[in-house]
DNA sequence: CAGTGGTCTAGACCACACT
DNA sequence: GTGTGGTCTAGACCACTGC
């Protein structure tokens, strides 16, 4: 492997053996390239709908190929980092787009196909400053105590409370986010807070398990509290993997199903 | 693009557009040549755990470069349908294999990593011939009154009852099927349907959602029938999305979680 | 038309696994 | 060493988009 005449010495990507170590860790080319991209996209150089330079700029401006480079942004079309479109160029990925309204939520209606429901209606029902308790704190990468987001909202679906979300966000990055703010977007909450607080998430993960809602949870969704419902927790990660939600969400099963897709 | 002087004619990928339509649905030489190795592998010349030809042999095989072959080859890997070893070749993709005991599972113990509690106990409750009624016969793409082999049987880890699952497979495909063959068989039960009959499952969807069991299934379950249970309905797939089994799962939740990645 | 991503080639060289 | 997949290059041409 060879390194890079660039202007930031690419400390990204994988480190440059500290010499002793059992793995020498070769590192090809496009990955670093694909490296310093990541860096641009984090560092907002090209802001989520927009384009990126074109392969042949990038190329140049890296001093390699174009289908060096070309490997490296179909790593990142791969991560959903970025979209091509063949004609137009690639842009940054964002969760404000037409085609799939939330990325993330796995839940499709019963009959049918998705979508013919038209838009979940939103309710929120709360939205605080609160202290992260250990649990939240640790999930959050934070230190107990520390100012957490704390809101609670019902989706509802033709007229149906259908889902139940409690949302932690750090509190540090998102200064000033009230329940107006989240009430009023019209789009995904993930489309809010990439538009108004630049923070993109870019991978999740989720545990479900199946529970029976308390009182207050029944109450909200009107079902009854021996009505099974799906707990799914979601971990939301921006880049580098750092966690920046905790969604614990209670899903209505009678007219819904979360669908997964293996392979 | 160009048509391939080729044994087979190409029928298969993307069809050579039946004139007047509206697309007239260009189809670049990689994807004719993974549709060309796509018939090898559901053809069986190459069996599942084997290397397939080299990069080079392909490529010398369809008159086309290795980067050609190679991009053909990338997609099928990303499909999981092969796996790539670098300096040993190309694998076809099997569920048979060290690495993940249980590639459709995506139940994992609350504690700790995975794999961890060691492999299931199987506990194989009946294995029988029956017809097909009408849902099952629609989800299989049978008639009704077809032959289906029906199985249910109990999974448990160190010792606890945790899964309790009802399989349809379809008879033709399946025949002597045995539950002595399920029981004895050491490994996943796709490795076994793998070697013994050549169906390969290539992909899966999943409908999930939250139930109470009824008094049978909470007993084989060693739970109390209020203990909120996932209901997993899982539709596998062969080659060219042919539905090949239909499993209905009962999870316990309370030991362990459904784990699911999104990006 | 020019500019973008997408395909295809041919050849050189590298990293890895086996023998 | 030999053979495999993996990387990188340079150049040609194709398909799609929008001016």
């Amino acid at each position: 492997m060879s390194s890079l005449p660039l202007p930031a010495p690419d400390d990204s990507a994988p480190p440059p053996s500290p010499a002793g170590l059992p793995a020498p860790a070769f590192s090809p080319l496009y990955q670093q390239i694909k490296g310093l991209i990541l860096q641009s996209l984090q560092a907002g150089e090209w802001k989520p709908g927009e384009a990126i330079p074109s392969e042949m700029d990038l190329a140049a401006r890296f001093r390699v190929s174009q289908g060096t480079v070309r490997k490296a942004i179909d790593d990142l079309a791969a991560e959903n980092l970025v979209v091509r479109r063949q004609g137009k160029g690639t842009f940054v990925a964002t969760h404000a787009e037409r085609q799939v309204q939330y990325r993330f939520l796995k839940l499709l209606p019963d009959t049918g196909d998705a979508g013919v429901e038209g838009p979940a209606e939103r309710h929120i029902l709360e939205c605080r400053r609160v202290r992260a308790g250990a649990e939240i704190a640790r999930t959050l990468g934070l230190r107990p105590g520390d100012s957490v987001v704390q809101a609670r909202r019902v989706l509802s679906f033709v007229g149906v409370p259908t889902i139940l979300e409690d949302i932690w966000l750090p509190g540090q990055a998102f200064k000033g986010l009230t329940a107006a703010q989240m009430a009023s977007y019209p789009g995904p909450t993930y489309a809010m807070l990439e538009l108004d607080f630049g923070v993109r998430m870019v991978r999740a993960e989720e545990k479900i398990r199946a529970v029976l809602p308390d009182a207050a949870q029944a109450a909200l969704l009107q079902v009854t509290p021996s009505t099974p419902l799906l707990s799914v927790e979601r971990v939301a990660y921006t880049y580098n993997d750092v966690p920046m939600e905790l969604r614990r969400g209670l899903y209505r099963t009678d007219t819904h199903h979360y669908h997964n897709e293996l392979s």
